[in-house]
RNA sequence: GCCGGGAUGCCCGAGCGGCCAAAGGGAGCAGACUGUAAAUCUGCCGGCAAUGCCUUCGGAGGUUCGAAUCCUUCUCCCGGCACCA
């Protein structure tokens, strides 16, 4: 057996920018036991992507295995398939095999990478859930009460605004508390959203006589609106995958505000070393947008490199500071013609989503050839073979024949 | 099962026979400004080579010169009552 850190340098590594730990000490006493831990993280494949927000809660995730313990995945697949309608019916649809299949080895590549893979266990759901049959299900529900899964916020809510629950909903809380039975987990890590869910799975381990799990949250990031928590079916997310430049034109759009906890959550800063940067500002000491540059340059650096940092740093100004041409840019190539019209060129080139857009933003002057704005419709091609066809801020195409 | 309310553009929401491609807000996009793709201000925000034409107001029929608006029916949602075997 490897020997572990003292169980205090340990809880202080693991605690770190940690939302809630319940019980409080639960974690120390699991720390004491001086055996690898089995530390449980839900996720569910509903989308392809993986971002910054939930990078979180798998960098603790990553520090657990540095510290010798184990990392155990659950991959909601057979859940996904189930269909979550949680809050708004529209945002969720039920997802069908192959496209959880298809989600489930995407972000699954993307996650291995951020974790140890000689102490990772990865369970898909549907090994244990898949094979309840009625009995075992009604089982499961008569082991909690209406107001107990009522407890929840988000329940409660809903319940008083007079919107539909569906007892699908009131499963889901108990299927993930299955997770945790099946894998006999000793922690469970989620977002804050999560607490009441972490907390059925405690309560399940209890009534089927196993050491009830420890909970810990980490606090959700906020999207790049610096105002709802980034996920993807808001669009306001980054992802990991982004490329460099995206990422870092991304970070620099967050509102001011917001800096302190991304300092924090995405680009892994000391909740001190944040609170210095932003108090620096505050005085007067620092520029806020160098501030936000520094840490635009550090997410980029995390995910990529620092050579791509740099990169995506100097081509941010490019764009925005000297309003040029980013290096790489899509081309397109024209056919002669006497005359082109260029709502349909915009178009054809994946500017814009309609010709009537292309037209408004003509219209606005938003559209330029070499940075000088284009008025009409329309174009010769000898005015734009060569050249590059701006449409906004960034959105570029070099036209080649 | 009964009674009542409802389904509107990306989201929320007004409209309740012609003046409706449909108010208002949010999101988004553009322009100005800026350290910023922030904030703020202004404009745009169904499609179409277009003083007009086409497709939208849950689905399908119908009434009418004319329907998001009226009728029939279906689907789904909400509330109340009943049922509690």
């Amino acid at each position: 057996m490897s020997e572990f850190l003292p169980v205090s340098e340990q809880l202080a590594i693991l605690t770190d920018g940690v939302d809630t730990l319940l019980p409080e000490d639960g974690l120390r006493e699991l720390l004491e036991q001086k055996r690898p831990l089995r530390v449980k993280l839900g996720v569910d494949p509903t989308a392809p992507d993986v971002t910054l927000g939930w990078a979180v809660v798998f960098r603790l995730l990553r520090r657990f295995q540095d510290l010798g313990h184990i990392a155990v995945l659950i991959v909601g697949d057979f859940t996904a398939q189930v269909g979550d309608p949680s809050g708004k019916s529209e945002t969720r649809r039920r997802l069908d095999a192959a496209e959880v299949g298809g989600y489930v080895s995407e972000t699954l590549d993307t996650i291995r990478g951020f974790l140890d893979e000689s102490r990772l266990e990865i369970r898909p759901n549907s090994e244990w859930l898949s094979t309840m049959d009625m009995t075992e299900v009604l089982a499961l529900t008569a082991k909690f009460t209406v107001a107990q899964i009522m407890d929840r916020d988000d329940f409660r809510a809903r319940w008083e605004r007079h919107e539909p629950i569906s007892l699908l909903e009131f499963m889901y809380p108990l299927l993930q508390a299955m997770d945790s039975v099946a894998v006999e987990a000793d922690i469970e890590i989620g977002g804050t959203d999560q607490l009441f869910n972490l907390l059925v799975g405690r309560s399940l381990q209890q009534q089927t006589r196993q050491p009830p799990q420890t909970v810990m949250t980490v606090p959700l990031l906020v999207g790049i609106d610096g105002v709802k928590k980034m996920s993807q079916s808001l669009g306001n997310y980054i992802s990991v995958t982004d490329p460099p430049e995206e990422m870092f034109g991304k970070t620099m759009s967050i509102p001011d505000d917001a800096m302190e906890q991304w300092f924090v959550l995405a680009a892994g800063y000391g909740q001190a070393d944040a609170a210095q940067l932003m108090a620096e500002i505050a005085t007067g000491n620092r520029h806020p947008g160098d501030t936000k540059r520094l840490l635009a340059r550090e997410i980029v650096t995390a995910y990529w490199d620092e050579a791509a940092a740099e990169k995506a740093e100097a081509q941010f100004d490019q764009v925005f500071k000297a309003k040029q041409a980013p290096d790489d840019i899509a081309t397109w190539s024209l056919e002669d013609a006497e005359e082109v019209y260029l709502p349909e060129l915009l178009e054809a080139a994946g500017m814009v989503a309609t010709r009537s857009e292309a037209r408004r933003l003509i219209k606005q002057g938003a559209v330029k050839v070499d940075g000088v704005k284009h008025g009409g419709d329309t174009a010769t091609a000898a005015e734009l073979r060569g050249r590059v066809i701006q449409v906004g801020k960034r959105r570029f195409v070099r036209v080649v024949s």
